[in-house]
DNA sequence: AGCACGCCGACT
DNA sequence: GTCGGCGTGCTC
């Protein structure tokens, strides 16, 4: 009797997002995952498809051509990711396809052909990790660690996440770690290096050459291991995963820039389902996402925050206290390390009312305004240029003013001419400075780390990092201080300068998560993410965004649907998160009609943007 | 994506 | 009367 497979192929056609049925050739053996060569198309072309179901009988009998052959017998992709892109795809309103396109990895014959499955299995570890109980009880935790440094300069949270790996292993269970950035990666290879657990690690890492990047993808799918990574990691194979550790999810990195624009921390819950494992979400600061799931009872909020730095406020943005200053003076004389963080490096300049002196702002999004070349107003987080108009204290001239975050640091460094001024941003991947009398400044997410700590963390631009009227404004920012704080000694000191009334309170007690809390309160009562979720459609046609806009108001998701205000060629809507997959379903739906009678819509181009989740809206 | 099918204008 | 334009639609 013929046998039948059914296959997928990894591409973001969405006209080929779904099954199509081969016969299997007598004497073929065929597993799940398996690449297969098939022909496809009018001229019968070979393609490589993904086997995703065997069976006895298929409605495309007649039609169905013959498998030609397998392309790799190593199954590539297991059940739970295949579960994981319907899921993924389901709630991003994305293929199926696509996101095979992404989870799959580059094959190498040569990586292939080289790669041999070890078989040491890991035995025993007395290693007792701090969370264990609630993981075990709650299965879904929600936890900060210490503010604390190793003696190497790595924070202690990457010793206690390598530890819960290893406890892992001792269950004969995978973990998978998923990090916002490389700095954060290094920190966790070296704390599980450091327990001597790198053999039991895997590493998933796109700036890893294509062999080493297969060879771990390879091992990942038959080794219990640690495995660890970015974003992308999220989807990487696990055998038998037990654990699941997101750090930071609320840092933008964890948003993938192409469709169907996942975050690590949906991608995850789905997968914590799928795979029946523990999951743990950690930071120091919560996004206001986990503060929801929290309050919904989904996650369990663990108490563990002992050690707590100390902490100064100062209210006034423009200049440094006499205190602080002396502070820090202090410390770069006795030779230790200072850290100030900083919102942009370099020689910032702002507009102040001449009148009132306030920072002038920008009228569309309220972030800082300069004045570029030709003297006109440009703002520095959006596109805007042009007339700023009155000052809410009805002045109209401006002044040119230093900020305080450069201007500071000038005047620091000019100050204690013995220090070694270091500069650090995105750009220039310093992860590790040498301790001594160092004046490092870095921009928010680019601290790097230092042997002992730094005796003083000093926030520069805390208000102006608050000032920004972005809906998650305050939880990055909330999450830049606590990171940059979490890099101090023992006796160290936190300075937050310029901030005032109850935010600054709750900065001194380190209590972000209450700060976040009311943040998210008042976005409840707002209707506004993460209690309702956002979506955004965009086109390079505004006709067709015209009748998808319209046809959507005539679905039967319209009563879902708030409109938030227009911008350009995108709209914007709010919905709950009970009916999500029927939005998604009726997008999907839409989109495709229109966009198959569509006039403009130009090859290999997709007419729709269609974000489930868009945090740049607000 | 490819590629064929299909229904309208300028050519030996 | 045919060659070919690329709009429309399918690929198991």
């Amino acid at each position: 009797m013929t046998r039948y497979a059914k296959v997928r192929f990894p591409s973001a056609l969405p006209q080929l997002d779904k099954e199509f049925d081969y016969s299997i050739p007598d004497g073929l053996e065929l597993e799940f995952g398996q690449l297969v060569n098939v022909p496809f198309g009018p001229k019968k072309d070979n393609k490589v498809g993904i086997v995703v179901e065997l069976s006895s009988d298929s409605e495309f009998s007649s039609k169905a051509s013959s498998i030609e052959s397998i392309s790799c017998s190593i199954p590539l992709l297991t059940k739970s990711q295949l579960d994981l892109a319907f899921a993924v795809a389901q709630r991003q309103a994305g293929s199926v396809g696509e996101l095979l396109s992404q989870i799959l990895p580059k094959r190498l014959k040569r990586a292939e052909a080289a790669y041999a499955a070890r078989n040491e299995t890991f035995s025993g570890l007395e290693a007792k990790p701090l969370i264990e109980n609630e993981l075990l009880s709650h299965k879904r935790v929600f936890a900060s660690f210490d503010y604390k440094v190793e003696p190497n300069g790595y924070p202690a949270w990457a010793k206690e996440i390598a530890l819960l790996g290893a406890w892992q292993l001792g269950r004969g269970q995978s973990t998978l770690i998923v990090a916002p950035d490389y700095r954060a990666v290094e920190a966790l290879e070296v704390a599980i290096d450091a327990l001597g657990f790198s053999n039991y690690s895997i590493r998933h890492e796109s700036s890893d050459t294509g062999s080493v990047r297969y060879t771990n993808y390879l091992r990942a799918l038959d080794e219990v291991a640690i495995n660890y990574g970015v974003r992308s990691a999220s989807f990487a194979p696990a055998k038998n995963l037990g654990l699941i550790v997101l750090i930071d999810d609320g840092d933008e990195s964890h948003i993938e820039q192409s469709a169907p624009y996942w975050n690590s921390r949906d991608v995850l819950l789905q997968r914590q389902e799928i795979e029946k494992a523990a999951m743990l979400v950690t930071s120091y600061s919560p996004s206001a996402d986990m503060v929801r799931l929290v309050e919904l009872g989904y996650f369990k909020k663990a108490e563990l925050v002992q050690a707590k730095p100390m902490t100064r406020v100062t209210d006034n943005h423009t200049r440094l206290d006499d205190e602080s200053f002396g502070f820090i003076s202090s410390c770069l004389r006795a030779g230790k390390p200072v850290l100030i963080q900083t919102a942009t490096l370099g020689q910032a300049t702002g507009v102040a009312c001449r009148n009132c002196r306030e920072l002038r702002e920008c009228p569309e999004c309220s972030g800082r305004i300069w004045i570029d070349a030709s003297g006109k107003f440009r703002c520095r987080s959006c596109l805007f240029s042009g007339p700023i108009g009155a000052c809410s204290c009805g002045g109209v001239d401006v002044s040119i003013i230093k900020l305080g975050s450069s201007g500071l640091a000038e005047s620091l460094a000019k100050g204690f001419p013995e220090a070694q001024i270091v500069h650090s941003s995105g750009a220039e991947k310093i992860t590790r400075v040498a301790s001594g009398a160092t004046l490092v400044i870095a921009t928010n997410g680019a601290e790097p780390f230092v042997d002992g700590g730094y005796s003083c963390v000093l926030i520069a631009d805390a208000y102006s990092m608050v000032a920004g009227s972005r809906l998650r404004s305050l939880e990055q920012s909330a999450l830049r201080w606590a990171n940059a704080a979490s890099l101090v000694s023992q006796q160290g000191l936190v300075i937050f300068v310029g901030l005032t009334g109850l935010i600054a309170d709750q900065a001194k007690q380190f209590d972000f998560y209450s700060m976040i809390q009311a943040d998210y309160t008042d976005r409840v009562e707002l209707g506004l993410p993460p209690a309702q979720r956002l979506l955004s459609i965009s086109s390079t046609s505004q006709a067709d965004l015209n009748d998808l806009t319209a046809e959507t108001l005539n679905s039967d998701v319209a009563n879902y649907l708030r409109k938030l205000p227009a911008s350009g060629n995108q709209i914007a809507f709010t919905y709950p998160y009970a009916q999500g997959n029927q939005v998604a379903t009726t997008l999907i739906e839409l989109s495709m009609k229109i966009s198959n009678k569509s006039k403009f819509r130009k090859p290999g181009q997709r007419l729709f943007r269609i974000s489930m989740d868009d945090a740049s809206v607000l």
